[in-house]
DNA sequence: GTCTATAGCTTGATAGAC
DNA sequence: GTCTATCAAGCTATAGAC
């Protein structure tokens, strides 16, 4: 969609997310988001309400989307499956793939979103309100399956191996140009594509590892 | 050490410390920093210089620290090891124990510090400063141990594996509680030993299935 | 080292004209 | 829906007295 057919609420939550993904809800003022979005700074709060209100939508807005084509996924992989468990690659793949697709392939808004649930996730201070809310009952749907796939686990097991995965994937969201540095350019941050291809083999690995009897 | 009998300076980065990690740089203010430590405004400026560099300062303040007790171990293990290589899991618990272990059992100040890494490390904004000025050349000595354990490896891989490490080890840090909340208690954020009684094993089996050849 | 005082901005939010 | 104007509060940073 063009810059000039969106409207301007589309226009100013776009710029929103731009900062607030690069750097979170409190470095960014509200004056410097009607600024980016080139809208006068009282429509911010006509369009979108007060600040906390247009981060909570933000946050949002990309979430639904995403967590209905991840229990698509979920479902297909079980039906494939069925009456068998699911393969615990196949679970994975449905819990990363299309956020990491989205990301790499859906344009900017995507790009910048997920770099948002990077710093969300890691914050004391946000994550108890924003990933709950809007990301943990995907995340117990996917939790179920996996205790399919690993019936021998403890529960403790599986958390704590959900919890790496989490960690893992939201840290390659950020995107933050480190492992480019590190690597000399061997490897790139941005370059979502490889980064899905390992992380799958080496998270299912890991689960395998804590939740299988030795 | 007594609070009377810390200096106004340590009052001061202890407060910093405690605040960053709960809200990030930009979500404290000086002021709220005097607040906490019990200390005039102007204090502030006259024992730590500007905003930005107390921040830098409390994040500086215990790298050494952390970066040379883990480079002994890491040596610690290379020597017990050699002519052989290093084993793998010994190089990741180098890398790893020395920052739980602290994070659980060396008081608030600590814990809190880490909580700040995990924010820095995922963010696009702070990240290129702050991990990459005081941990990343740590870092390449890490690289070159597991180069050593993993001699059939892809240098891609040894990267993207260690990138997944970093990011489980740091959301671990973050202690959002929301492993807590998802797990309906079984497991506990604040749990460290747990924790990395499973991340050795966890990773070591992803880096061995991303960099031994299948 | 510590405090008071203050300069000079920026902040979030809104009231009211159009 | 959009804009101008404005408020009260908070901000960083420092100068200068003690």
């Amino acid at each position: 969609m063009s810059r000039s057919t969106q409207t301007t609420r589309e226009r100013i939550l776009d710029a929103a997310e731009k900062l607030f993904a690069d750097r979170g809800f409190h470095g960014v003022s509200v004056r410097e988001i009607a600024r980016e979005a080139g809208v006068d700074v009282a429509l911010v709060n006509y369009h979108c309400g007060r600040k906390s209100d247009l981060f909570e939508t933000v946050f949002l807005r990309r979430a639904e989307t995403l967590n209905s084509e991840r229990l698509a996924m979920l479902k297909a992989c079980r039906d494939a499956a069925a009456p068998a468990p699911p393969a615990l690659e196949d679970i994975i793949d449905a819990f990363t793939h299309p956020l990491l697709n989205r990301s790499a392939h859906g344009g900017p808004g995507w790009k910048r979103y997920f770099a948002l649930v990077a710093q969300v996730n890691n914050s004391p201070e946000l994550a108890p309100i924003g990933m709950t809310k809007y990301f943990d009952p995907l995340v117990q749907e996917f939790i179920a399956a996996l205790r399919e796939a690993l019936p021998e686990a403890a529960e403790e097991d599986i958390f704590w191996s959900y919890h790496f995965l989490s960690g893992a994937l939201t840290l390659t969201f950020a995107e933050t140009g480190r492992i480019d540095q590190l690597s000399g350019g061997v490897c790139r941050s941005s370059d979502l594509d490889s980064v899905h291809a390992r992380l799958v083999p080496y998270t299912a690995a890991g689960f395998r590892r804590l939740c299988q009897p030795r």
